[in-house]
DNA sequence: CTCGATCCCTGGACGC
DNA sequence: TGCGTCCAGGGATCGA
C-alpha cells in the first residue's frame, strides 16, 4: 500500500531509470482511473521526462517545456492507489497481469503501470490545471516545520489518526505510517487533535518524520503487493510496531496490541502506552438491520453506474 | 463546517 | 478442490 515512503522509494528509481526519456508512444487498457484518457493518448507522444519526483503519495512526472503555452509545466501525476505499480520494463518481459497503460520510451524499453484493483488515478496535467491540483493538498511532513504541523492539526476538529491520514492537512501518510508514528508518540488514535498538548504534538511530528525517514530508507513497506520501480519489494514492514500486529505484545509494555476502527480504519495500538481520550467516549453506532438495506442499494448503485 | 457511511476494485484468507 | 464470504484500503461523494 504505497504512502509517502513507498512512492518516495518508487520515484527515485524512476528517476534513476527513465528522467531523460522520451515518450514514444502510449497504448492504453482499462481506462476508469484514467482521467482523460484521450488527452493522455494525445499529449504525452513526444513528451521528454525531466524529472520524477513525490507529491504526497502521487508521484510526478515532469515533462520538458513544450513551444506553447499550453504545454508549459506539463506532469503525468500518477496515485498508485492500493495496488498500483509503474514498472520500466524490456519489451521481452511480458507484462503483468492487470497492465492498463504502456508507455513505448526512446530507448526500446516500456514504462508499465499495472493496478490489479484500479484505486490508482491517472492524470495528464499542466499549467494552471496541474498548479490548481496540487495546491488541494497540505503541508509536506518531511518538510514541514513543527509550527506548520501543529497549525495544520489544530486547523481541524476531529481525531488525530484522521487529521494524519487527511491530505488536505498533510500529504502522504497513509494509514501504516499514522498508526507506527502515534504508537511511538504514545499518542491514541481516537484523541481529538485540539486536545493534544504542545508536547504530545511535538512527539507527534518527530516520530512520524523519524518514522518516515527510516521507512524511506528500507524502500517501504510490502504487506501485499507493493514493489518499487525495480520490481522490488520494501523491508520497512520488518519494523512494524503497531500496524497490523492485532493480538501481539507491545515491544515497549508488553500489552496485547488492539485494533479499533478510528476515521473508518482500522487503527491499531497498544490500550496501555496510548491511553484512550477522555473527551469522547463515543460510540460507533451500525444498526444490523441496515445491512440488508445496504446491499439492495449498492446493487442499484452499480446498475445505474454501468449504464451512464 | 464536520462527521460517518458507503462505494469503487481484486485477490487472498478463511470456513465448510 | 472448490465455492462463498469477508476484508484490505484512499479517496470521492453524499446525507446528516
Amino acid at each position: 500500500m504505497p504512502e509517502l515512503p513507498e512512492v518516495e522509494t518508487v520515484a527515485r528509481g524512476l528517476q534513476r531509470a527513465i528522467a531523460g526519456r522520451r515518450i514514444v508512444s502510449v497504448t492504453l487498457g482499462k481506462t476508469d482511473f484514467i482521467d482523460d484518457p484521450a488527452l493522455m493518448e494525445r499529449k504525452l507522444p513526444g513528451k521528454r521526462i525531466v524529472l520524477v519526483e513525490r507529491y504526497g503519495k502521487f508521484l510526478l512526472i515532469r515533462f520538458e517545456a513544450g513551444s506553447t503555452a499550453e504545454d508549459a509545466d506539463s506532469a503525468l501525476l500518477v496515485h498508485l492507489g492500493m495496488t498500483g505499480m509503474l514498472l520500466p520494463q524490456t519489451t521481452v518481459e511480458m507484462p503483468r497481469k492487470h497492465t492498463h497503460v504502456v508507455m513505448l520510451l526512446d530507448d526500446g524499453r516500456e514504462l508499465r503501470y499495472v493496478d490489479p484493483r484500479r484505486f490508482g488515478r491517472v492524470a495528464y496535467l499542466a499549467g494552471e490545471k496541474l498548479h490548481n491540483e496540487l495546491k488541494r493538498f497540505g503541508v509536506d511532513p518531511l518538510e514541514a516545520r513543527l509550527k506548520e504541523f501543529i497549525a495544520g492539526i489544530r486547523s481541524r476538529k476531529t481525531r488525530i489518526k484522521a487529521l494524519l491520514l487527511d491530505q488536505s492537512v498533510i500529504r502522504g501518510v497513509g494509514n501504516i505510517y499514522a498508526d507506527e508514528s502515534l504508537w511511538r508518540a504514545k499518542v491514541h488514535p481516537a484523541r481529538l487533535g485540539r486536545n493534544l498538548g504542545e508536547r504530545e504534538l511535538t512527539e507527534v511530528y518527530r516520530a512520524l518524520q523519524s518514522v518516515l525517514r527510516k521507512a524511506i530508507l528500507h524502500r517501504g513497506s510490502s504487506i501485499s503487493d507493493f514493489l518499487d520501480a525495480e520490481g522490488m519489494p520494501g523491508e520497512y514492514q520488518l519494523h512494524h510496531r503497531a500496524y497490523g500486529r492485532e493480538g501481539k505484545r507491545c515491544f515497549r509494555c508488553g500489552m496485547v496490541i488492539r485494533r479499533v476502527i478510528v476515521a473508518g480504519r482500522s487503527s491499531y495500538h497498544c490500550p496501555k502506552c496510548q491511553a484512550p481520550p477522555r473527551e469522547a467516549a463515543r460510540k460507533r453506532k451500525t444498526p444490523k438491520g441496515r445491512l440488508s438495506a445496504s446491499k439492495v442499494r449498492k446493487s442499484a448503485k452499480i446498475r445505474k453506474s454501468r449504464q451512464g
